[in-house]
DNA sequence: CCGTCATTCAATGGAGTAATTGAATGACGG
DNA sequence: CCGTCATTCAATTACTCCATTGAATGACGG
């Protein structure tokens, strides 16, 4: 095995890709990164982590290609390196979603995944406000929210979900995102949402993805994540 | 960390896919099974591995949803889970080939991957077969041409490309194809073939990509895999 | 019912990976 | 030029993964 062909040799780089995929906070450091470049201390913050592990954690994936480090000042921001990365998560997230059964478990015990929770995909949420039917919620916290955004929807985070839905209008659809496909926010924010009366669906997946495809974004200050 | 909230569930899950795509064994593995149904003596032979090491990453893939097994009288035939195996493969090669330096480095140094050898697309193979333009080989070995083929080609086994070529019409076209994008045998045939002055392109892919497009597929024999 | 054979299991040793701790680096601000 | 602070490095321990070996399982053919 010491002793490589071409053939070997590429599937070992490819398997060094896969690998700094397969570590689940790893996983979490990446849909956080693609909410926009981000520094160490800021991610180990949002996710309770020492510095130093989460540091590690982002070598990993830098050497794996996955993310990309630019020092700013006594800052490091880590993006990710690529819009691949996106694809190359969601593929495996396919995989798991389809094949696993565990997986399937903790979407409908936790999620409570109904067929009525059906989410709204990206092409019909553009027509929808096109057509001016709807209002975009954006349940991210504040600072992600100003790394970027859909454009056109307005920042409720999660805590200010009950406030804010005082004062909007009934009857009128509220579409409500976050960081990605099985982030947990947008869930609870059309739970809350529904039982306060309201008529609320989710985006199909987050911010990332909408950037990635092209569609309008829009960022507060002067960062360009 | 033992405590998990969903969302670690769901990424620890999504982790165990990931970690069962890194490792180069099992990588190559999927690039076999995709040509069809095997079993795990066959798969060994092909990788010149020992059976029971076979057999235990067959059973890691296996527990990541990427394979499954089907018992087949003595025979244990796996075959690839879900067509989405595919997407999730190129997925990780496509981040490997756009990032890693060391991916570009053995394809320039083994592969001799000039401009020139540009591959054909499946799109513009499918063209030229319809329109009579090209003459298309299937590089593999018989025993995984048997299992499916893109329709219309000829096996023409590695080892067997110099005698063929002798009666091959000079000036013809030619397009050769064999496992996937970084199959060596296919790069083989073309620098074999341009070498007695035919004009040979490769592939993009191989065969698991053309039947996961929908494109027509012919089978020898009994087995669908 | 028994031998054969494909596959899986169990157990071992060795290699790599993860989290933690504390120290080292390197850039900014005065 | 020096203190501060974000980040990285180094070193430790515990853990998981990998390849190998030999034995166990389970289906077929007589």
């Amino acid at each position: 095995m010491s002793i490589r062909n071409p053939k070997q040799a590429l599937y070992e780089q490819f398997a060094i890709v896969a690998r700094a995929l397969g570590h689940p906070l790893r996983l979490e450091l990446i849909e956080h990164i693609a909410q926009g470049a981000r520094s160490v201390e800021a991610l180990a913050a949002k996710l309770g982590q020492p510095v130093a592990n989460i540091s590690q954690h982002l070598q990993a994936l830098r050497r794996a290609g996955i993310v990309s480090a630019e020092r700013d000042g006594k800052f490091v921001r880590y993006s990710l390196a690529d819009a691949s990365v996106l694809s190359a998560f969601a593929a495996v997230r396919g995989v798991a979603e389809r094949q696993l059964a565990e997986v399937d478990r903790i979407v409908r015990g936790y999620f409570d995944a109904r067929d009525d929770m059906r989410p709204v995909t990206r092409h019909e949420l553009q027509r929808l406000m096109r057509d001016g039917l709807v209002t975009v919620i954006d349940v991210r916290p504040a600072d992600e929210f100003a790394l970027g955004h859909v454009s056109g929807a307005i920042n409720v985070p999660l805590g200010e979900i009950k406030a804010w839905s005082a004062d909007a209008a009934v009857g009128r659809e509220i579409v409500a995102y976050c960081r990605g496909p099985w982030c947990v926010m947008s869930f609870e924010a059309v739970a809350t949402l529904r039982s306060l009366g309201h008529s609320a669906r989710r985006l199909e997946d987050g911010m990332p993805e909408w950037k990635a495809a092209g569609l309008p974004v829009e960022v507060v200050g002067r960062y360009c994540g």
